[in-house]
Formats: C-alpha cells, structure tokens, sequence
DNA sequence: TTGTATAATGAACGAGTGTTCCATTTTAAA
DNA sequence: TTTAAAATGGAACACTCGTTCATTATACAA
C-alpha cells in the first residue's frame, strides 16, 4: 500500500527538545532543527506542521520527562518529603553538566516568549509549570496526611515557595554553580522558615 | 565647524532598554528599534555601532538604574537591612506592572544568550549580576559591623541568598502575580534560615 | 511484476534579518 | 556668506528566516 518505514519520532523530539532547550525559541533555527535531527524541511513539516508545533511537543516532552523523575523520586524514597527533596537535589545539582541548559526548559520558555507575540507557546508553558506546581501540592498533601508536615501548613503556599526555590537556584546555577553553595541552599529550603 | 545638535542619548538607550528588556535580544529586530527609538540605521550605527553594541549599552543602562535604586533604598532607610529590604519590596512588587517585564533583564538575557552563540554579551550581563551581588555583601558586612546581623554570618553566602530569592521571586511572579503571596516571600526571605 | 499510496527530498519562495552606503541636510566656525 | 564636518534618511545588500511543493524513492497489495 505504501511506505511505512520512518524515523524514531520519540529520538526526533528528544533531539528538537536538547536544542530548544540549549538555544531557546529564537535563538534555535529550523536549519539548526534539519541538522539536529537529520530530517529535511518536508519531513519535518508533514510530521510537525510548523517551528512552533514542535516546540510545543518538545516542551510538553521535557515536562513529561521531569514528571517521570519526580515520580522515580517518589517511588524510591520511603516518605513524600524524602521523594521531594531528591527530586529537587536531582535537579538542580545533578543537572549542572552535561544538559543543554542547567536552566529549567519550561522557565526559560516563560522567561523569553511574550503575550504580544508567542501567546499561545507562552500559556502552554505556563501551565506545565502550573500543573508540577499542583502535584507538588498533593506531595505536600500527602506529608500533612502521614504527618511528615505539620497540619496547620498550607499545602498550596508550599509548592509555591518550592517553586521559587527550585527556579532561583538552577538560574542562580547558570552563574555561579559552586557545587556547596548549592548545595547548602537545597538543604535550606526544608530547613527554612515555611516548611517549619 | 560641525553639526553637534542630536537626538538625547540617554532617552534612545532607555527606549531600546525597555524594548530588550521585554522582547529579549533575539526577539528584538532592528526594525523593532529603529521604530521605538525612531532613528533611522544610519544614525543607529553611527552611534551604537551594533546590535551587540546596543544591546550592552542597553543592559549597562538597566544596571546602573538598578544600583541607583538600591543606593537610594539605602539613603532613605536607617539601617543597611531595611534598605536592603525596601529595595527587594520594590524589585519584586513595584516591578508587577508597568514595566517591559517583571523579570530582571540581567537574568533573562543570563537566560537567554549562550557561550556558542553570544558569549561576549552574556558575560557582560553575568559581570553586572555579579557587581549586584557584591554590593549586597558589602551592605551586609556594614550590617554585621552595626550588630544588626549576627557576626558569625558569612555576608558572601548570604549575598548569594538574596540573587537566588530575588531570581526566584521576580521569575516566579511571571506565572503566579498573586501580590499576597509574593509579599508572604518576601517578608520570609529575612525571617528565614540564613539570615536568623 | 506492476500499480499505488505515502514518505522523503531539497530546491525555491517571499519576507525579514543585521548592516552598509551615500546623497542630502544641518550645523557651527571661518 | 562660505565652508567643512558631522548627522541624517532611506534605499539597497547579502544573507537567513520559516515554509511550500513538485519530484523522487520506497514498500506493500494485487
């Protein structure tokens, strides 16, 4: 009937994800996207339909990746909290080489896209960063239950103050990533004011 | 002799600020700039030479009214803390509105340029950050010397804290500009750990 | 083996990029 | 009033951008 045979599309958007991820929205040409992933303008638009498509996928991609880690975090650690804080150590120190970016894709994207001209990329990473925000809150929920956190804390309030955390530190990483620095400063964010 | 009469310098470099500060480099197009500041290229080169150039000017201009800021911060309170305080209340709060982009310009372009592809521009925008966290140790060792921290701090380490939470705060209020809650952090940032 | 449907190719398009060039205008000193 | 230097305006350059599409290659059904 007709050729079936094709690329990876799973290693194409993991391709396209590294680069947009390194070299951000506008910094990262379609020509750079051919060479990366070996593909030719028509293959990439009869799968993707456009740059911006595919950066939509590669975003959601990333997202679905770092929901994967937290969730091996969460499965190998004996209470919600413990989950948590590997996580957030995975991140921001076991990132710092070796990735495109020690940056979060997600904040980088929300950091240089805008309203007026990429509205639509820009609400798509808002919200992924919104939907890590909730499952942190129903981890949290989960330590309030089991008594790992005290019940008076606003579960909500903590994911935000996670989120902040986590962003400033792999930003932070970006220019100065003394590893102790860094280190002290994940230990800090459980030891500090709003989760005791 | 010669023509001497111009457009006002300062004004045409607040003006391209304001635009990079909101598109970012790679988002801001000449035609952007020769539109905003309202010269044609020919006097853009002649003067600035560059986009690069420009665009150096531009974050050297953001920097140097974020140090006047924090100086008058200081001058208008009693206490190097307070003034410290006063100046991350109006980063992160006053910023909300009304400007290009609540995000600082330093960290987006940190954000967005790469050693392969800018690197001159991105280490000028990593020297401004650092001088910014040089002068907030400076204010801090003026606070131990006062008694108002206590002596066995280490004002280099509390000075990374700060660029972190600032970072965090003003990066994070991009996605969740709720005033409550940013306030909440921000009283947080001096009641928490490091500093007590 | 042939016919057909689809995947892949890569040249090419119009629009936009940063930048250059130079004729024209403006200015102040001679 | 003349002169020379500098500022300006804006067309145009070479290049890159995201995207399209006619063509070629491929694999399976008949």
């Amino acid at each position: 009937m007709s050729k079936v045979a094709k690329f990876d599309r799973e290693e194409v958007i993991q391709k396209a994800t590294n680069l947009y991820w390194g070299k951000g929205y506008h910094g990262t040409s379609m020509r750079n996207l051919q060479t990366a992933i070996d593909l030719r303008p028509g293959s990439i638009y009869a799968t993707f339909g456009s740059k911006d498509n595919l950066f939509k996928e590669s975003i959601q991609y990333y997202a679905g990746k770092t929901g994967e880690l937290l969730d091996a975090c969460l499965s190998e650690s004996d209470t919600p909290l413990t989950g948590l804080k590997l996580f957030i150590r995975k991140l921001v120190i076991e990132n710092l080489d070796g990735k495109p970016s020690c940056m979060c894709m997600i904040v980088k994207s929300i950091s240089e896209l805008t309203d007026a001209d990429n509205k639509e990329l820009l609400d798509e990473a808002k919200m992924l960063l919104a939907n890590v925000e909730h499952k942190f809150s129903e981890i949290i929920d989960e330590a309030i239950e089991q008594g790992e956190i005290n019940a008076d804390k606003d579960s909500k309030q903590l994911a935000s103050y996670l989120q902040v955390q986590i962003i400033g530190l792999r930003t932070y990483a970006r220019v100065n990533n003394n590893i102790e620095t860094i280190n002290t400063f994940v230990d800090e964010i459980f030891v500090g004011s709003p989760f005791h």
